[in-house]
DNA sequence: ATCTCAAATCTTGCATATTGTATCCTCGCC
DNA sequence: GGCGAGGATACAATATGCAAGATTTGAGAT
């Protein structure tokens, strides 16, 4: 790999640890590091300029939230997902986003109702054409105020270990122009639920809001022919 | 502290890390290693017969299940629970129990019923006063087999993450006889739900069995004055 | 007697060395 | 010519060593 790791920024964080397990994140996430790719600590190492240690702590991170696989003694890989795994996470991430839709609405403030307000209006003006990335980004910032508002540290991480799959699994989603104009439409009645703090239908539209992406997905994965796990 | 890690049992376990990671987590779980403890890389090495690598390794592994909390250049202490901290979780624990029962009430095989049933039978002839220490790791083995029936291996994850709270603050649950006899019929319910394949009912049950469990120890550590965080 | 500042000590964080194990390759044997 | 044993190799797992940072303790001053 031609050091596809070291992005432009600065280090920011203050342990090495911290920071190549950020960086390793970033990386698996956004798909510069492909899912079975295999993960040899060493070459890690050498490229983010640091020693073994490290990374192997990095990585045992990443082990835990469930980006890397690791087999004893046989080294680490970037997690590959089988169908049933995602349709399985996904479900998951229903309950825990309806849920955390629910807590939010009764909780949210009016500074962060006009940021989801906001966040729907950078989202209408983005064309699939110009960048994937930051269609996934403005979706994810979208759900991110969501989480915050539901004001729950505990299901803040359960649902991060959840929906931080790699990217790969994602952008297939936003290929097409009518699902993009289908979410736009679930964003603009999430957010109306919430500034009128209507619990019960927040939940409802963010369950349905993500089981129709998985069945997008589901869809897509399986016409993109029988190879299960990518 | 006196060698309270090592236990009778050999260690099992293949790698060293994961020994620790085991250790470790036991001894926290059922209460030998108090809320608040300082952990200290040497003194565990120490104690349990290996260097600070393996050592550091498996409280990483904690860290992130939540059981540790980790200062930078400060070192690893025993996680505390506020009490705002363990109504979060159980209101979360209910939530993904509930769906775990849901899903295995529509999966479950006449065998793991009958292991349901041969629980309540044992669970119903405990006493408290014998071990509470029984008392808690039956009811985990209940809630255990129905977690398998769901058959949702991240699901199973979450739920572990959730559930593993130091003994501390579950056993008050069972000093009290009442509490037992309702979990009894709890448990009961729950097990009739399952042979008949009543999702719905087996989520409702779910739920309020540990709703309960939460206003209950909340309403001891409450009682138990002021002092929040133990 | 108490507060403050500094040195000593303790502890973590990272690096490097060593060991152990699994895989692969090669050479000899069948 | 194919197959298996033994060695070479690559890599992860553990140990150890060293440096930087935090905490504590003690001496001096107020």
């Amino acid at each position: 790999m031609g050091n596809i790791l070291v992005e432009g920024h600065a280090p920011i964080s203050r342990s090495a640890s911290e920071g190549a397990c950020e960086v390793i994140r970033a990386a698996i996430v956004d798909g510069r590091l492909a899912p079975g790719l295999r993960l040899k600590e060493e070459e890690l190492a050498r490229e983010l300029g640091m020693s073994r240690t490290p990374v192997r702590e990095a990585l045992l991170i990443l082990q835990s939230e469930g980006l890397v696989e690791s087999i004893p003694r046989r080294g680490a890989t970037v997690r590959t997902y089988a169908v049933d795994d995602l349709d399985d996470t996904y479900q998951l991430r229903a309950l825990l986003e309806g849920y955390a839709a629910r807590r939010a609405a009764s909780r949210i403030s009016a500074g962060d109702v006009a940021r989801l307000e906001e966040s729907c209006d950078r989202f209408d003006r983005l064309r699939p054409a110009d960048d994937l990335l930051d269609l996934v980004k403005e979706n994810l910032f979208f759900h991110n105020v969501i989480l915050d508002a539901a004001d729950s540290v505990r299901l803040h991480g359960l649902v991060r270990k959840v929906i931080e799959i790699p990217l790969v699994y994602k952008s297939f989603y936003w290929y097409s122009p009518e699902q993009k104009l289908i979410s736009q439409h679930y964003h603009r009645q999430l957010t109306r639920a919430m500034r009128v703090g209507d619990a019960e239908r927040a939940e409802l539209i963010m369950k349905e809001h993500v089981l129709e992406a998985r069945d997008f997905l589901l869809m897509q994965l399986q016409s993109a022919d029988g190879r299960g796990a990518a």
